[in-house]
DNA sequence: CCGAATTTTCAAAAAGTACTGAAAATTTAT
DNA sequence: ATAAATTTTCAGTACTTTTTGAAAATTCGG
């Protein structure tokens, strides 16, 4: 297969893959745009690249940037703004890891505390039910949370290896 | 906070939170409504609670039943058909882990594998990004995937504890 | 078998989400 | 300061996904 082959397949299929995991397809294909290229790009190269808008582009950059996964990239004498991503792929999970926790995890967790909370007879099969099953989300809610903490301070190496010593 | 409102709450912060990970937000109401409920289910129940239409109801309800988290009840003496989801929540989460890396990780690592065998010189640095880019990622996926083939596998206790000792 | 109860399907409508393009705002070189 | 280049915004449009509801198919008791 041809490297310009190659490239579209890789973009259009972390794009697809990116809506499944909730993410827009235009971000994650920008995304996956930026992680194969070897320099930085401008707007322009990107809008050319995918074949989108200006306005689209705009914003889904600023998405990556707000997701920590690329930043803006002065280049001396260039007037425009380059972007380039993140290449190490350990560092590229650990941070949407470490946003999608912030974002979705913990809002979740705190609304489970409050719910275990509910008044009523525990004698009453519905209201059993219900605390039971809000506190054993919760329980493995937090085991997650730590277990990413964990996780998104590790190093890959350390992370990898202490990981094949159970998971063997 | 009364049950009823826990109830509301809980069911339609879980369609929300659905949302963010590729489900849709009836499905993860279904669901959600199910595992708080001590008995099983009608679909008639289901769109009465949901104030949902009936095809919606039953598309969704296939649905779970094909992710395997829901699952028909056959109540002697009852024309209609019941459905219960899993209520261990640990199982839960096993079975969506199992279907998603089945659904989306297995497919993407069969493309990595194919477009890390891109033609071309390895000194240019456009073909030589891409092929790292991938090979990194192809890495990552597939420990990720043999770790999480070993957690499918896992009970509970075994693995929270083997958790804990790494991420003390 | 018959027919009522129940489940399933699916075309059309509604709702939700993403994209465009042009105008406004901002930046920078001179 | 000016104006050209560049970036940002956002109302309207296009696209995608979900939902409805009624018709078709199926199931099951008698």
């Amino acid at each position: 297969m041809k490297l310009t082959e190659a490239k579209q397949q890789f973009i259009s299929s972390w794009g697809a893959f990116g809506t499944h995991w909730g993410i827009n397809r235009t971000m994650a294909q920008i995304h996956a745009l930026l992680l194969i290229s070897p320099d930085p790009l401008t707007q322009d190269d990107i809008m050319e690249e995918l074949d989108i808008s200006r306005g689209n582009t705009n914003m889904n950059i600023r998405e990556l940037i707000n997701w920590g996964l690329v930043e803006r990239v002065l280049i001396p004498g260039e007037r425009k703004e380059f972007f380039s991503a993140e290449k190490d792929i350990w560092k590229v999970v650990k941070q949407i890891v470490k946003e999608r926790k912030k974002r979705e995890l913990e809002p979740i967790l705190q609304l489970l505390d409050k719910l275990e909370a509910v008044e009523g007879d525990k004698k009453d099969k519905h209201v059993k039910t219900f605390v039971d099953t809000v506190s054993s989300i919760k329980k493995l809610g937090k085991q997650a949370d730590k277990t990413l903490d964990t996780m998104i301070k590790a190093e890959e190496t350390w992370f990898v290896s202490a990981l094949m010593k159970i998971f063997k």
